[in-house]
DNA sequence: ATTTTGTTGTGATTCAAGTAACATTATTTC
DNA sequence: GAAATAATGTTACTTGAATCACAACAAAAT
């Protein structure tokens, strides 16, 4: 199955939210399409694939959609991570106020340097040898890993053997489990690696070449 | 065209500074692919199609390869991007080495907030009215958007005007630009949208779905 | 009640990224 | 110098995500 579809949940989501805000109860396809530049059709597949049904003429109830979409995404229980690193990154992460407005906690952050170790913080900071225990202890399954890059690896393993199924990696080697690739597959654990250097990079191309060509 | 390409680009070059460094001189398909995960073949046609070429049977000199890399991620030219938005992750950004270790130089941050603006920093914080005037004086392509859903769109807008045509976007709505979809046109500008917690639920949905399927 | 309308749900189609296969050609070996 | 080898470069194939098109059907209108 594709990433794609649960992305664009999230998007739906968001949307939904706001239309209830201003007042609709009920919702088409078509609106939804249009809103995320994707066809009606693939909305209503999407839906269709997560069991999600409409009303033949009606449309979506919102409230209903809303509801279902929290349900797939794993809303009724807790989101817990922890980030692995407390770097520039890292720390960002541990008090961005965006995870926290989707309902995600970030329990504990980790780093091996004993300077910056904090118990008392919002968020506290843990020497990373408390990493496997507080995992297993608390049971958390999501973990955000941004340490560098000669540490990655490492990490990864640490943590993938204490529990941790589902990785952000935000280090520039693309870290691959067992049968990532296949999502349909029960696969050992998923990572979704974002490269931030890569992804400018990738600006730069597509910028310089339309530049390029417009200089002739 | 496909954006992967490009970002495989970034991890070949990686990778093969990485075997430089250990002394090797040529490299070949097949070596590319097994660390990258995808088929020689792949990696061929990457080349291929970047006018690349390699030597029938000695493979791929690695410091030419890194050479033509460099030269199609316009690494000759000046890396120059601004930030507009310094809350948390906007600073962090700011601040994160593994830009400026490859190569990419942030010139200035930009916020609304006049108690945060600082113009003696190593990465000095404008006020906000002054990206156009930045963006046209230093002549800048390419920017991250960090500032809130609710100025997203706004702050697009203005630094598409200015001249920005290249966007990392990490606010919660997908900026799409007029023809960014088609890659090979030539678009007005290009859009990389990244939706940390929208990536983080996603986790939460393998996760949980994982869990579920052995429960019973 | 019957017809019309408008939207869902889904099978068929398209399209592009990635894979597989192979023809081509430098290099080595005898 | 000819044969064998081992890699590239490219064509054909596969696969899967998104689109298109339409049948099914609930609600509204007559």
């Amino acid at each position: 199955m594709n990433k794609e579809i649960i992305l664009r949940l999230s998007k739906y989501k968001r949307l939904l939210q706001k239309l209830k805000a201003l007042g609709l109860e009920r919702v088409f396809s078509n609106n939804l399409g249009d809103a995320l530049g994707v066809t009606p059709a693939l909305v209503r597949k999407d839906f269709s694939f997560l069991k999600i049904t409409g009303n033949k003429r009606g449309g979506y109830s919102i409230d209903e959609l809303i509801q279902e979409i929290d349900e797939i995404l794993g809303k009724n229980h807790p989101l817990d991570i922890i980030v692995a690193g407390c770097g520039k990154i890292g720390t960002a992460l541990m008090k961005y106020n965006g995870l926290s407005r989707d309902g995600i906690t970030v329990a504990a952050g980790f780093d091996i340097n004993p300077d910056i170790v904090n118990y008392t913080g919002e968020v506290p900071i843990l020497p990373m040898e408390k990493i496997e225990s507080f995992i297993k202890e608390k049971n958390i399954k999501v973990g955000v890993i941004t340490v560098p890059e000669s540490a990655a690896t490492a990490v990864y393993e640490i943590m993938s053997n204490a529990g941790i199924k589902g990785f952000l990696n935000f280090s520039p080697v693309d870290l691959k489990c067992s049968r990532s690739q296949d999502r349909d597959e029960k696969s050992d654990c998923i990572v979704n690696n974002i490269n931030l250097a890569a992804e400018i990079e990738n600006l730069f191309y597509y910028v310089n070449r339309d530049n390029e060509s417009t200089e002739e």
